[in-house]
DNA sequence: TGTACATCAGTGAACGCGCGTTCACTGATGTAC
DNA sequence: TGTACATCAGTGAACGCGCGTTCACTGATGTAC
């Protein structure tokens, strides 16, 4: 038994981690096996021992998203930002999810802002683990639903969604930076609104 | 002088509106410059003597919706669905862009849609073309905006552009037909008591 | 402790293919006579 | 009205390149003795 028994796990993990960087930056279809491979230390031929075809790694790369999702990357998001008179979760959520440090580390951002459109032309893998991460945001801010009398905690925590990822996704797609600030401050300050209608929310973000 | 003198400009109309709709299916990079041209009625060669290069393709083709904005498809989209009382030209579009219709036309819905994460990854022409179709949204829902204590205009137009193609964007990227119509549903309705808070919606969409 | 070995992780050359781009050529068109 | 012609829109073969995928091979590793 050559190797130790966790070897090839680990390097597969090293292979996912360096697709996920280079789609969130290139996109789905514009990144070549041999830089995902080169991005882990590795060369072109040893990837199809550890995958069958290029796609099947689409929805491991976005996965591997939503299992580290509220654990290491939003904890630490979360906790980093500052979030204030009696925050809850999902207040902590929207100001990580549209600040500064998530708007620029485009590599480590969440796929449903690098990757909308290539999952939309992905095949059904590729969709059900982009629907997961959703699922994740959507029950985070589902649990933390302000007291409304028009909308259930799932219809709020549906806009919330909708809002937050649309924030960011338009402020990535446009090349004017103080626009793509104004459109994240807007998102920003509409969902902490709809979240808790009489608070008081500070500008920065 | 062989050929009317409009025949070029018809021809690089069609080369224009046959990348479009391409581009909206599979992607800026997604599609070949033979599945182009065999989409206008012609072959590969002629292509450079319309356009110095593919990528040259990207901002026109999305300039040419922004083109089209409120004259042609959105007063048609606006005017095909019904909106209630005293219901502004912003509730026109609301309804129009969250609408089963624009759902599932993938080839002729707004390039927001169908490319933010192409157009983020592209070069500064298609970013200044995508802008443009934004600041056409923008305009027309600040020119709408309900009045509020705590949001301008323009932070409402923000926010509300933010809401409408988010909720399209996740809904196209899932694989879920009842999910996507919620989203559709809870963005359409938030961002219509965003408008006009005090007013009832119905839930047809 | 040291060595021979079986295993299998990883290599890199090779394949066929489709792409963006170029270019010499063809042929459809409006005009001059 | 009819014909020869100049123009230029469009054709399709060709180019070099990079890609996804395959495969015979290499060499690093833990184990048996």
């Amino acid at each position: 038994m050559p190797y130790a028994p966790e070897h090839r796990g680990e390097t597969r993990e090293r292979i996912v981690a360096s697709a996920r960087k280079l789609f969130n930056r290139h996109g789905l279809t514009g990144v070549s096996i041999d830089d995902i491979m080169a991005g882990a230390g590795l060369t072109r031929g040893g990837f199809y021992s550890y995958f069958a075809s290029k796609e099947e790694l689409y929805a491991e790369a976005i996965t591997v998203f939503a299992r580290s999702f509220p654990s290491e990357h939003w904890q630490r998001c979360v906790h980093g930002n500052s979030f204030p008179e009696g925050g809850s979760l999902a207040h902590g959520i929207i100001n990580a999810y549209l600040s500064d440090e998530h708007f620029s580390s485009v590599e480590a951002s969440c796929p449903m802002i690098a990757l909308p459109s290539d999952v939309a032309r992905g095949g059904d893998a590729t969709k059900r683990a982009f629907r997961e991460v959703l699922q994740m945001m959507i029950g985070a801010f589902a649990a933390n639903a302000g007291q409304s009398e028009t909308a259930t905690p799932r219809q709020q925590a549906l806009a919330l969604a909708s809002l937050c990822v649309g924030g960011m996704v338009l402020a990535r797609a446009v090349d004017d930076p103080a626009l793509a600030g104004d459109l994240r401050a807007a998102a920003r300050t509409t969902a902490l609104d709809l979240l808790s209608p009489d608070a008081e929310h500070e500008t920065a973000g």
